[in-house]
This record gives C-alpha cells, sequence and structure tokens, in this order.
DNA sequence: TAGATATGTCAATATAACTGACCCAAAACA
DNA sequence: TGTTTTGGGTCAGTTATATTGACATATCTA
C-alpha cells in the first residue's frame, strides 16, 4: 500500500470512527418512536428494508441483514402481531413469502424516517451536489470492498 | 423542507441503508482476530478511541462511546485484566483514570487496523482527493447534526 | 420419487446494552 | 472549614439482539 498523501492511516482511522458516529447517531434518532411500539433498532433496520424493496422474500431480507433466520423470525413475528407488515405466499413458488408494509407499518415508517430524514436532510442541504454524489459514490464503494 | 433535485427521499433512504451497511462490514472485518483475544466489537470500539485520544479519561471515553458506566466497565476490566490497556492517575485531578494502550494493545489494535484499512483503502485508492475530502466533510455533517 | 430449497421453530447461550441503587475519594465551593 | 459536586467503581437484575444446533414441513426440481 503505497501512502497517497490524502489516504493516510491517521485518515483512515478518522474514517472508522466516524462512520461508527454515523451510524449511531442515524440510528437512534427514532428509538423514541419505537419504543411506543416497543420496537427496537432490529424491527427498524427491518422496516426501512421492507419499506425500499417491497414484496421482497424472507431469504431477500435474511441477505440484506445478515443476521441468522432465528434472529429475523423473532422480529417478524413482532412486526406480524402487531400488524405493521404481512406475508404473501409467493406465486410463482409458494414455498416462499413476500413481506409487504400494511398502511399501519407505512405509517410507522413515515414516522420512523422523518425523524432519520432531519439528520440527513440538514447536513446535506448546504452541500453543492457534487458533494453529495461524491459521498455516495465512495459509501458505495466501501460496502462493495 | 423544500426539495432538491439531488436530495430526494429516496436519496435519503438510500443512505441511512447504506449508512448502516458501512458500519457493519467496517466493523465486521476484524471480529475473526478479536474473537483470539476474547474480546467483542465493544472492546474493538474502546481500543480504537484509545488509540485515537491516547490518555484521554473514562468520562471522555464514555461521551464518546455514549454507553453507561456500567457498560464501559465490563469492557475496561477485561482490557485492563488481558494487559491491553492500563489506567493512570490523573496528576492535576486525581480522581480521573486516563486510559492507554500498552505494547500489547498497540499491537492487537495494529493488527485489527490493517483488517479494517484494507476495506477503507482500497475503496478509496482509485478515488480522486476530492472525493475523499468531500466524503469526509459530509460525514462529519451528518455527525453534527 | 429423491433430494434440494424456503421457511419456521425449540432450546440454550453469548454479547452488549440497560436501570437503579449504592460506595469512596477527591475536588470545588460557600 | 464543612458541604456539595464530580469522577470513578460496583452489585444486582433485566432487556435486546444475536448466536449455535437440531429438527420439521411444505414445495420445487431433477
Amino acid at each position: 500500500m503505497r501512502e497517497l498523501l490524502y489516504l493516510k492511516d491517521d485518515q483512515i482511522k478518522d474514517f472508522i470512527e466516524q462512520i461508527f458516529y454515523a451510524y449511531r447517531e442515524t440510528y437512534s434518532d427514532p428509538k423514541k418512536i419505537l419504543k411506543k411500539y416497543s420496537f427496537g433498532t432490529a424491527h427498524h433496520r427491518a422496516i426501512h428494508l421492507i419499506e425500499r424493496h417491497e414484496g421482497l422474500t424472507v431469504s431477500d431480507l435474511l441477505n440484506k441483514l445478515k443476521i441468522t433466520k432465528q434472529s429475523l423470525n423473532r422480529v417478524l413475528r413482532d412486526l406480524i402481531k402487531n400488524k405493521t407488515i404481512l406475508l404473501k405466499r409467493g406465486e410463482l413458488d409458494s414455498r416462499q413469502r413476500l413481506i409487504f408494509l400494511n398502511e399501519k407499518g407505512k405509517k410507522l415508517f413515515e414516522e420512523i424516517f422523518l425523524e432519520q430524514k432531519k439528520r440527513i436532510y440538514n447536513a446535506l442541504k448546504n452541500s453543492d451536489s457534487d458533494s453529495v454524489i461524491k459521498f455516495k459514490n465512495v459509501l458505495k464503494k466501501i460496502i462493495n470492498e
């Protein structure tokens, strides 16, 4: 690893620290809302991914969350019991369960998202579009490394 | 919130999702190394912050981690028992405990960091310095929002 | 029809956090 | 000086989220 001027170890260490802070802050914003429903961050992540990928299967969700199916099952059971999500049997493959938010779930998602949006929006509103594009690209590279 | 073209809700939702992935991937890389020492990610975060801020106090560390002192105490006890860190009584204020990595801790940090560095370095090595600077700035704004 | 796949479940355990109640020693303050 | 506040530590119990391992069932595929 030849050292690039803008990529010294200290800079990389800062990034590692700041990725932690960014994650923690972004996901702690909606915790009071979640608590009203007796949900936690595990439920939040599932709801978020379901909203972004409506009709995804249980195994799709498992692949995104990278947790065991036993862990996910607890979360899904809670969400179903609470009538936040519903599962539909797959039409092509009836073993599959396609996951959807129902009306209650959509409302909860919007409530959660509004909290998180504040942080991201306020952080980015004074940035030029080039910064936002570059931020997105770097983030993507980190994930896909 | 007036919608900026490059800041639509879908974009913000993507960021929320990607911040989660970036954090998870970045902190899962060194887990095998940590396991050799019977440490987890809680220990990792503490070690990282101690390396970045040598001699910080217990309350400094608490403020960075934003966990309870009971939680932190478990982690610090493990790290002390393992001779990874050492505490020095503060000279100006002898109630304080200043936290340092000792030799073993420094080696462990380097081992952990090397794993994490790979991901960040490879992600950034083909980016121009402008991208890296803008990434850093946006991240900082998200944290300080 | 045999095997693979998608999902669900039981049970036990690990990790990392929490709340709440205390304690001591040292610093700051009135 | 005496009192209060601060920095740190600890005990006990609980919660949230994840794990491993074993198994069950229905459905799809070769």
